[in-house]
DNA sequence: CGTATTTGACCAGCGC
DNA sequence: GCGCTGGTCAAATACG
């Protein structure tokens, strides 16, 4: 039985490593590479290593249900890259940046959180959201807010590392139908018309 | 009525 | 120390 990770990023196995000046630029270029004339379904582009926004991972549309990173990539050259991954004490932060008029799109991941808070933030008309995960022990927190310099991108930032496996596991358990054909098939549904069953094994 | 959200208060860190 | 900012708490409120 395959199941399908839940978008608490932990990845550090990028596998393609490209030179970029302009993050935006980078962003803008991949969504025109792999991105729909459906933009209610648009790939998700997220980053991590702290405030550093120096590597980057392209998940498919369900970003927000699966963690399917076809394709990964850091900033800068190949020297950079090793002098980073030396240090590695920076807590786990991912930050997705996904195309959406609707923050709850972002919301639903498959995990429960409790929202704590709403705080503005300088410089940008759209506040900030904070949430915790509400399952006990667990001390994941996702930021949620609208980019400033594009308000049809919500940033979502995740924080730490759940403890447990998702409420809400969408799982295969056809030994026919392999993990990548699902991802495929299912990055053509909309994510908000799942055709496949969700269910809770634990 | 139990649970989730809202929202003002509070706190910590930082720059001046 | 003071003020600003981002993050968190918790009482009040809303909701199902």
């Amino acid at each position: 039985m395959n199941y399908p990770s839940n978008p608490n990023p932990s990845s550090t196995d990028f596998t393609e490593f490209f030179k970029f000046d302009d993050f935006d630029d980078t962003f803008e270029k991949i969504m025109e590479e792999i991105g729909r004339e459906d933009h209610s379904s648009s790939p998700t582009l997220s980053w991590s290593s702290s405030e550093k926004l120096v590597a980057g991972e392209i998940t498919s549309p369900l970003q927000t249900s699966l963690a399917t990173s076809p394709m990964s990539f850091e900033i800068g050259d190949k020297d950079e890259i090793k002098k980073r991954k030396r240090h590695k004490e920076d807590p786990i932060i991912h930050v997705f940046k996904t195309k959406s008029i609707d923050e709850k799109v972002a919301l639903d991941d498959g995990y429960k959180w409790r929202k704590y808070g709403k705080k503005p933030i300088t410089g940008s008309p759209f506040p900030r959201h904070y949430h915790k995960c509400s399952s006990p022990d667990c001390n994941v927190k996702k930021k949620i807010e609208r980019d400033t310099n594009n308000p049809d991108y919500i940033l979502t930032t995740y924080e730490g590392q759940h403890n447990h496996p998702s409420p809400s596991v969408v799982y295969c358990d056809s030994d026919d139908l392999d993990l990548n054909s699902l991802i495929n098939n299912w990055s053509f549904q909309t994510a908000n018309t799942y055709s496949f069953s969700h269910s809770a094994p634990y």
